[in-house]
DNA sequence: GTCTATACAGGGATAGAC
DNA sequence: GTCTATCCCTGTATAGAC
């Protein structure tokens, strides 16, 4: 876990993390300042360089964290809306509508993800690796596994899940991803959910299954 | 034109917008030095400040230059691979590659625009705005435009032909964007290839007219 | 009269010392 | 927890050179 190590208050430590997190999202790598950091997390600098060896461990860190958190989080809309699926069309159009939220809210999750992708030039490869499999690689792979039920049911005609999967993501979600820089620049809510409804229509023109065609 | 004035001799000016270019794109505006720009350049700092009031107004100068540049680039593109189409399939994953290599080279154009996304929130609105109509929403109308006379020829089956531009963008062209960072890390040319050729293959399943379907 | 070279003031950053 | 050593950056100023 790239620490210095386990020495110092696990609640300091945690307030640590959050106030990086929010601080690298909220100025980027390079602007964020340690001091800025400790401030808002209400510890002395010294704590901070107590639990973190230095800036860029502390931001490989809660990068990691962050990735996995979000992972954690899509994955509850995908049981919430694609586990028992009535209505494909309305609950695909959902999911895609509360997962952009979920990933491009100026809150505390998505703004970091604009950091790592800014920096990713600086990031060690392996530490890049990691950050993709915690967290859009996972994604993928779990929806992935909710179109492979979906087609079992008759839903979708799908051959290559993860493919599918990629498309959907690329029509329902990228669109808003680009045009909202990652959460830099606030979409307007009908906005959203108007890309998301034309972008499942033109997936489910490529996957609608008999079903789903009726 | 955001300068300072005329003052200066012109092949200096472009020698630095170009150095710029170059070294905005490989550091990134914060971490990017007037003196590695100036170094790059040629010329000593103090010309570079004589032409450009500050180093912002340097960065916003060269990104809006860049940006339409790019798509005078991806302009010509087109029309190599999609005024006159023949085999609609082959053509449309030709220019997809084409267009990959060039907005995502690792070279003096693609590497700007990372540059100008990790800074998107301290660009001012209008600024942004202008660098969006120059870059990606021109290449968007240009290809809108391709996309109607195909199919006037029966080629495509559009209504509206600016959103299956931006869906044909979006499944061949932001799948690799994303998967390399923008040109950030390299992405293998067998693999631009093929994400090129599923991505028209779906947007072909979508758009594909009747002459398509044949 | 523009360019080069260098130096410098002022601010802010990291990281460590006390 | 504060204080500080050290470094880097922006932007300006001061020299002289073609």
């Amino acid at each position: 876990m790239a620490t210095t190590g386990g020495a110092g208050r696990p609640e300091k430590r945690k307030a640590i993390t959050q106030a990086a997190t929010v601080v690298f999202g909220r100025e980027g790598y390079v602007r964020a300042s340690m001091d800025a950091i400790a401030a808002e997390a209400g510890v002395s600098k010294r704590t901070v360089y107590n639990h973190f060896a230095d800036k860029e461990t502390l931001f490989l860190s809660v990068a990691l964290q962050n990735s996995a958190e979000l992972t954690e989080e899509v994955r509850r809309l995908m049981a919430k809306y694609l586990d028992r699926v009535m209505d494909l069309r309305r609950d695909l159009v959902d999911f895609a509508v509360e997962r952009a939220r979920a990933v491009l809210s100026a809150g505390e999750h998505g703004a970091l993800g604009r950091a790592i992708r800014a920096e990713v030039a600086n990031i060690p490869a392996d530490v890049l690796e990691a950050w993709l499999e915690a967290g859009p690689i996972a994604s993928l792979r779990d929806l992935a596994a909710h179109f492979e039920a979906l087609a079992e049911r008759g839903l979708l005609a799908v051959e290559d899940a993860v493919l599918a999967a990629e498309q959907y993501t690329l029509l329902t979600f990228h669109g808003i991803a680009e045009r909202s820089f990652w959460g830099a620049v606030p979409v307007a809510d009908e906005e959203v959910e108007r890309i998301a409804a034309v972008g499942v229509d033109a997936f489910l023109r490529i996957y609608g299954g008999p079903a789903a065609r009726a």
